[in-house]
DNA sequence: GGCGGTATTGGTCGACATGACTCAAAGGGC
DNA sequence: GCCCTTTGAGTCATGTCGACCAATACCGCC
């Protein structure tokens, strides 16, 4: 290696205790899938600042827990589910954030499956399901810089689908390859062939495992589909390829 | 939408001021090219904790600077050099990782072309450039959580390599093909033939523009290489595909 | 039960991308 | 001039992907 004589790291530059002090929170975006369209829950803010807007749920992070752990902790506090998918998106921490006092927030992406009943709680304050297609246009106002959070969510479930297992979280632990197929038809707002979906999924080794059972067919008939559970990797070659150029919009029907 | 009443977000449930304070740092991971070989920058702690162990080079976030302008600030600090791709990696901020106090490191990633001369500074501290090798291959034991921090920058930049402009950054302002390739043989460990590789990156619009212009050959003679420079876009569909499965290893010479 | 409708599932076909390879072009060094 | 190098253009076989067709197996209704 090279060494040079170069300007010392800050860190233990001078007293520690004189560095200004900021309160972390953890926001996390949880998405699930209703009525065919990306949702996200949010909560209705009792008070200033930014009282009666809608903003992303979140906490203060504590001493003694990770962020994955403060984060997993505000999820079950709201939703009152613990299984999901949760991974962390960015920090955010730009000056005046919060007018209250100086706040850097660690937001993080909850993939639920379709939650059907909301863990309601004590408090008074509401929480409600959004289609992310209200915020992201604007049609909801959020406070604080979530908006700005929601927006990195949604691009990075667009982008994760391409490459991880994340489609599969959001449907329940077995899953017919229609369920998997209208979470990315949902998401990338495309139409997928269901032929050369199923020849994707299953040719590669890992991604969806057949169970052997079959589903019932839904009130409009059809052929009982097979039910699959998720593979164990995370990650993978090619599953779904997103359509590039020339995105076919649902076109008939 | 569905409204209900839930548990209320606890952004506002008490009095904030009475919640734990953090200290926020930043972390750069600074990452070139050299001899071949992914490097990385790394300062020697002049104290406790970790006093005298190599570490990623960091420090306090101030309350009017957002989280990338502390970052470009540690940046231009250790390398004196500004022209560089900079992005937020990740928080991380498991209890305890800094022994003095409660403390939350929002780590970036810098991609830098070949420094010649890193600048140097006026302390006595040593900075050196390391293969990222040593320190993924734990020959090199960092402070704080820093090895993790520095496998976490590998794997995004192996991973950005594949959908994004990410290679131009390691090399100067225009460049030959020989050498942007140069780069991902470096990072993915793998040989790539120069044809297939030209035919990739040029087919693919906006991804490297020519400038008409021709490189002087190296010493060992060849034809005069044409000049390119980077494109506007930054991410793309695909300039240039991993090799998965069986990975040859640079086999002949 | 028969019939039309729907969704699943297996298959074909052509366009295109990719990997391995060959070969001409254009320089340096001796 | 000869032999080395690297660049850059082209060829060819293989594989992948999108579009499409058809058979299967259920539903609801008459």
């Amino acid at each position: 290696m090279t060494t040079i004589t170069g300007p010392q790291s800050d860190h233990d530059r001078y007293d520690p205790a004189a560095y200004p002090r900021f309160a972390v929170t953890v926001d996390v975006v949880i998405l699930t899938l209703a009525d065919g369209a990306l949702q996200i829950l949010l909560v209705q803010r009792g008070q200033e600042p930014f009282a009666g807007m809608w903003a992303v749920p979140g906490g203060f992070k504590l001493p003694n827990e990770t962020l994955g752990e403060a984060a997993r902790r505000e999820l079950v506090e709201e939703t009152g589910v613990d299984a999901a998918v949760l991974m962390q998106l960015g920090a955010y921490g730009d000056p005046g954030r919060d007018p209250r006092m100086n706040v850097v927030t660690v937001a993080h992406l909850a993939v639920l499956r379709e939650l059907g009943s909301l863990a309601a709680g004590t408090d008074a304050t509401a929480a409600g399901l959004f289609p992310v297609s209200d915020v992201v246009g604007r049609r909801i106002e959020l406070a604080f810089d979530h908006q700005r959070i929601v927006r990195d969510a949604v691009e990075r479930v667009r982008s994760d689908l391409e490459s991880t297992r994340l489609a599969t979280a959001f449907v329940g632990p077995t899953f017919t390859l229609s369920e998997l197929r209208a979470v990315y038809e949902a998401v990338w707002e495309v139409e997928l062939d269901g032929a050369n979906f199923r020849r994707s999924v299953t040719s590669e080794e890992g991604w969806v495992v057949p169970t052997g059972k079959r589903a019932v067919p839904g009130g409009e008939g059809g052929k009982p589909p097979e039910l699959f559970r998720a593979g164990k990797a995370w990650k993978y070659g090619s599953p779904i390829r997103r359509p590039r150029a020339r995105q076919r919009r649902r076109a008939k029907r």
